[in-house]
DNA sequence: ATCTTTGTTCGCAATTCTACGAACAACGAA
DNA sequence: TTCGTTGTTCGTAGAATTGCGAACAAAGAT
């Protein structure tokens, strides 16, 4: 027996929690904060200022490039990152629908979860035993 | 040589990270979502609503409780969850704090990264040759 | 033409994450 | 007491994450 509604996760769950995840590691938030001060930085002068190998530090700009949060131009032998405020607003819009959410719910919230499937399944049970009864 | 300037990551970076990587799967994201619309609720009642297997939820929930976002409460053989509101809270306010940051820093946006130590260092090699073409 | 700088990719290792079913303990019901 | 329900923990497995240094390619500088 399988009392899964097998309710799938929704799109924007996935969306935001793919964001969430670029952004869950400290060195991350530290790249997208400094992203945020200038048009344009270079990959070494970000590496610079974390504790990481520079190999790390690539790939950490990989992961948040990935996901659009950042993107990056050749400037000759330098690659120019810079924050896509585009994004960064989805982000911030997603978040917000959110935490909206959570609050609204939070502001009609009642005694205890139904488990309407459970209810169901009692209901099942009593008709059932009726039925039996009735026999 | 190691041109690290070696800056750890402050308290405030981590600990936004931590609570961002809780809520970095679908699952969990989905968990406080659904938490949010009762006092109470039962970890059956969750895991219904997930596609996933009941000993899988439960591991979410513990990482949710891990960092203080849910709790729970024995009450005969089930555990009632719930959300903490005070810890949602202070997780939105570290949102605002640092979607402000960015804001704040964007807005106050200058063309390039100064690379402070490699300009440093560009002054130093300048002196140096200076030096040596002065001998 | 050679050397240096820059930043990515590769190879590797250690750790964490995600997931499942089985086993288990705790409690209530029959 | 025995059985069923509930939800955690355990054992296992595969995948992903994080990290490093070495190797590499691309571009400039000498």
């Amino acid at each position: 027996m399988n009392n899964k509604q097998s309710i799938d996760y929704n799109k924007t769950t996935i969306e935001l929690s793919t964001l969430l995840n670029a952004l869950s590691h400290p060195a991350r938030l530290q790249i997208i904060m400094h992203l945020a001060k200038y048009n344009g930085c270079q990959a070494g002068s970000i590496s610079k200022r974390l504790p990481l190998a520079k190999s790390t530090v690539s790939e950490h700009l990989s992961k948040l490039k990935e996901v659009g949060l950042i993107s990056c131009t050749s400037d000759g032998v330098c690659q120019n990152y810079q924050l896509n405020d585009n994004v960064f607003l989805l982000l911030k819009m997603q978040l917000f629908d959110f935490i909206n959410q959570i609050d609204d719910r939070k502001s009609k919230r009642v005694g205890c979860c139904p488990t309407s499937q459970f209810e169901n399944e009692k209901n099942l049970s009593l008709k059932n035993n009726n039925k039996k009864n009735g026999k």
